[in-house]
DNA sequence: GATAGCTGATGAATCGATTCTTGTAAATCG
DNA sequence: CGATTTACAAGAATCGATTCATCAGCTATC
């Protein structure tokens, strides 16, 4: 029919059409007063030269993009590679782009826009999704400084209400998971914490150190690199099993970390869950599948992903936002780690 | 010490530094022909400021974002959310979106293109990355008509040799994984694929139908579809175990479906490995921890994703890219599912 | 029959950068 | 000393859209 250009323009359909750029536009978007058989024509013209307005142009006159983006700060730390078994922020960016897609955005995966080196285009987003802030975020700081709308998942630990943010019930899911813990029978529990200052790694801490203050026990922390994932896991375990009084459970943030202690006990010779209990405080795939299968809080990255783009675009459209309704919520999903067969009750003190 | 302005632009610092818009820009990108006082001084002022140039207008003038886009073509069908267990693609972005990173671009995550409500900051990216095209994708055709630089992952099945594309060795691994199940003592073997029509699906039907016709035995396939998961598996199983010849051995594309299959061979009481042997043609971390683990082709998807980006930036920036080094290389990983016990010669025939 | 109002459409300004062209002063040359 | 480079910087055009202000031609009103 007509050879259509590489890429027409909002030009090429005027001339084609006798009619003005003006025109154009107006009869494509149904803004102003324009005919109806000259809409009609442009439309045509438009569809013959398979006309699609550029989104940069537009973008850069009305000053939004359609685009959000999402910085995952754990990822800075993870360096080259996505690690195997990290599941939970892949679900999280994933279950984002479905979202955003559902409105008309899409989604765009950024690295920290503070850092020197970053891609102007990690500030080009209408929007911006922060998972899992550091202590003093530089990057919140930023995009609040740029007034670029952005919403935290989980709040920054030095400034918690400073900024708009999911919050994470975090010291109550951390006493809920101990809690149980304590039911299957732990009495010497330890804490495995990730080294990434954010608010899931600080406040479990601080929750799990009420904790055991308020039940007289003592309070044994160890806190490792995320990125060893299963190895850091199992490193940990030699260290703390092998000791004069080894914890008979232990709860660790990340699902890897867990598999890992299971690995490391197991070497060890000591039973799961018969001799030691463990949860995990993220559910990955691995914990489900391994066996003995691990008892983990399940963060349902799924669907905080998608309340968490709702929010923004909200936001961003100017709608009010009820951020009471929108806090996250997380179920514990009891497994084998932590079901002893020798029944719930306490063992002999 | 000076007041910042949500965003300064580049008059700004140009008013603010005594000088034209046009000293500035060349100034802060080393161009053109600025004495050493005022680069000092304009560097100086744009950092008083906090100016960074605005990627959508740079990105206007220059045409090019500093973006790449991905498009996911089994995500399409998955709609709503991500199922559990299909970290192929979730692996595959997530490395996707850190090679991208290390070019100093984003990683957008974008729906069809070619679909008509699709958002039209869908086609703003410099380049796209089309993974598992279907046959005769329109996305493909849109892309190329709009001159969008693209690279596939697995080729377009009606039209292998029209655009660059990763082309994996289907037949060739197929083949393999057939040839290993044989080994373990398979001598009916059933191939279990999804119903997407990529090259993945179509190719592997293709190279098991030359298999069989080559050993001279039956041909067992069904296809079912990717979005029902270990569910799926679960039901294909119950078909094709309880009939009157049974096969002794199974291919299954996705791991999911090989994990279902699994469970739903051992709901009718059939061990394995050692009455069926089962292989997937994805790993899938679920593969690696269940019980029994589940043999596997690992297609490599984040040293995959990282060749891809690499080759799309290469062409983004000119440069030759030498397509014949970078086809996806992928490994059968032996495990449990088909292993046996009573050895690996095959079974009285 | 002049004024006001409405319809349909247009030219110019704008978004914020880069890039091409031009211009001016000082320095160099014959 | 006048002509010509050279160094440095500014002005204007451009990218492709949207939006503001305007305008021509009709119709309705009193």
């Amino acid at each position: 029919m007509s050879l259509e250009a590489a890429r027409p323009t909002i030009n090429d359909v005027a001339e084609r059409a006798g009619v003005s750029r003006t025109t154009v536009s107006n009869a494509l978007n149904g803004k102003g007063t324009i005919g109806e058989a000259t809409i009609a024509r442009v439309r045509r013209v438009a569809d013959e030269l398979g006309y699609e307005p550029n989104a940069v142009a537009r973008g850069l006159r009305q000053s939004k993009l359609g685009v959000i983006s999402l910085l995952i700060r754990p990822l800075e730390s993870l360096d080259t590679a996505m690690p195997e078994g990290v599941d939970y922020f892949l679900r999280f960016a994933g279950s984002a782009a479905l979202a955003a897609m559902d409105h008309g955005y899409s989604l765009m995966l950024i690295s920290d826009p503070s850092k020197p080196g970053a891609p102007p285009s990690s500030l080009a987003a209408d929007g911006c999704l922060v998972e899992a802030p550091i202590r003093n975020d530089p990057a919140l700081s930023l995009l609040d400084r740029k007034r670029i709308p952005f919403v935290a998942i989980g709040v920054d630990p030095a400034r918690p209400d400073a900024f708009p943010a999911f919050v994470q019930q975090t010291e109550g899911e951390t006493a809920r998971v101990l809690d149980h813990l304590h039911e299957a029978g732990a009495r010497r529990i330890a804490l495995v914490t990730g080294t990434d200052e954010n608010a899931w790694n600080v406040f479990a801490r601080d929750a799990y150190e009420q904790w055991t203050a308020r039940h007289g026990v003592e309070a044994i922390h160890r806190s490792i690199d995320e990125t060893l994932g299963v190895e850091g896991g199992r490193m940990v375990a030699h260290e703390l099993l092998s000791g004069a009084t080894p914890p008979d459970g232990v709860y660790c943030l990340t699902g890897r970390h867990a598999a890992g202690f299971v690995a490391g006990a197991r070497e060890l010779g000591i039973d799961v869950p018969e001799d030691l209990v463990v949860a995990a405080g993220s559910d990955a795939v691995m914990n489900r599948t391994s066996s003995p299968t691990i008892t983990a809080l399940d963060l349902r990255p799924v669907e905080t992903a998608r309340l968490a783009v709702d929010a923004l675009i909200r936001i961003l459209q100017d709608e009010p936002v009820d951020w009471s309704s929108l806090d996250p919520t997380s179920e514990l999903v009891v497994r084998e780690s932590t079901s002893r067969r020798r029944g719930d009750g306490p063992a002999q003190a």
